[in-house]
DNA sequence: GCGCGGTGGTGCGGTAGCGCACAGACAAGC
DNA sequence: GCTTGTCTGTGCGCTACCGCACCACCGCGC
């Protein structure tokens, strides 16, 4: 992958684009810091700018009635933050939260729009993203549905290490809890069976996956399922 | 709303396009029947139309990857059914099954694109539905995690009322079961439940709302959330 | 009349996850 | 050193749902 523009091909997304639109693109963007714990948006929020993350990933979350959330999506540097803008609208549905710091390449929401018109390859390119992020959510609701934690919390933890690029990051229980909907407790137990099983390790927060493989067979065969989805969409 | 073309206003979301774009539109469409339990596509198949729903409703359902399937969302005369043909492919990625027999407009996938390339209003028209429907994945997520069967039951009740138009349809617990992801005896016992608090009535799959405020009452706020993702959609 | 398939209801033991509460372990700051 | 806050682990009773099995009822066709 060629890097005709400084951090072109840094995003996957843009980085299917012919050179000619990714740096004319990428020329477009600026370049901002992916802080830890930052909101990008809430429900009902209006959007002014989509995101694509170069470095760092952002879960995107269902806020319930109840004001409770739960993790519905996870986007790093193979997607982008922002769909509502890229089909016409401006409101948020959901709440989009940093949960990995890094960087991104940002344009504003009425920019955006025009460069869509501009380019049929950029369109192309996010719709068949928005594509692979509808199998995602809908696959993401019948795991919730059907797959106990234990499983839930390996799908996860294999997402997050694709979209880091490393094996190692920081989350504590509390937040993957958060994450997956359930009691803290719960996550403890599903993790202390997966160290026990020497799939990975952990204190106070800092994750290490020792056995990729291992997990991979630990977790429902959802995350086999997105990458497929995403393999599919891309090919 | 006015019905210039014959259907055209059968169908809500063609019913939001200008009167001279939805003519033609509707003119290069066919009718077509929505025969009961039909399945429209598989996972994988390639999407020869896009069908917009005038009376009848469709399930869209994940398939998980040990085969069994669930609903991730309901589609009637207020949708459209062939999402990946708008994003520009082909592949089905769930399952799309008649859940009540109907009637539908449909048009080949090429034809399609092209109309969606020559009228920005279809485009619009379309872009704003997806993003509506991706909020409904992103609810019905995190409804299965959070929800109990009863909640759920009267919530499906509700949205299939709304599209068949008609407080009564048919439906059996087995059928049902396997939309929510449960065992047939647990339709049986949120339904009973239902119907002792006099919300329902049911023989045999003849399933009438008798209290419909009541069963808004019952189902979760999922229910009352999804019709606000349409009304700002659409507003 | 009889059998049979489709539908709905019940019972029973097992389990995953819940709410709540509390206890230990480590890190950072004073 | 001591405190305070964060993070992880354990215990307990409870509920929703599971798998499995069996039964009752109804309508239809032979």
């Amino acid at each position: 992958m060629d890097r005709t523009a400084p951090g072109a091909a840094a995003n996957r997304l843009l980085a299917h684009l012919p050179r000619r639109d990714r740096d004319h693109f990428v020329r477009g963007c600026e370049r901002v810091d992916l802080e830890f714990n930052k909101i990008l948006a809430e429900p009902g929020d209006t959007m002014r700018h989509i995101h694509f993350p170069t470095g760092g990933f952002v879960s995107l979350l269902a806020v319930m009635p109840d004001g409770v959330p739960i993790e519905v999506a996870l986007v790093g540097n193979e997607g982008m933050v922002g769909m509502p803008l890229a089909l016409g609208l401006e409101r948020s549905s959901g709440r989009a939260l940093v949960q990995g710091a890094g960087s991104a390449l940002r344009m504003g929401g009425a920019k955006f729009r025009r460069e869509l018109q501009a380019s049929p390859a950029l369109r192309a390119t996010v719709d068949r993203y928005i594509h692979a992020c509808i199998g995602q959510l809908a696959q993401t609701a019948g795991c919730n549905r059907f797959h106990v934690v234990e499983e839930r919390l390996a799908r996860w933890l294999l997402m997050t290490s694709d979209r880091a690029h490393s094996a190692t990051f920081h989350i504590t229980h509390e937040f993957l809890a958060m994450m997956l909907g359930v009691r803290r407790v719960g996550v403890t137990k599903a993790a202390s069976a997966l160290q026990r099983r020497k799939l990975i390790s952990y204190t106070r927060g800092d994750i290490r996956i020792r056995d990729r493989a291992g997990l991979e067979a630990a977790a429902c065969g959802c995350y086999k399922a997105d990458l497929a989805i995403y393999d599919r969409a891309f090919n």
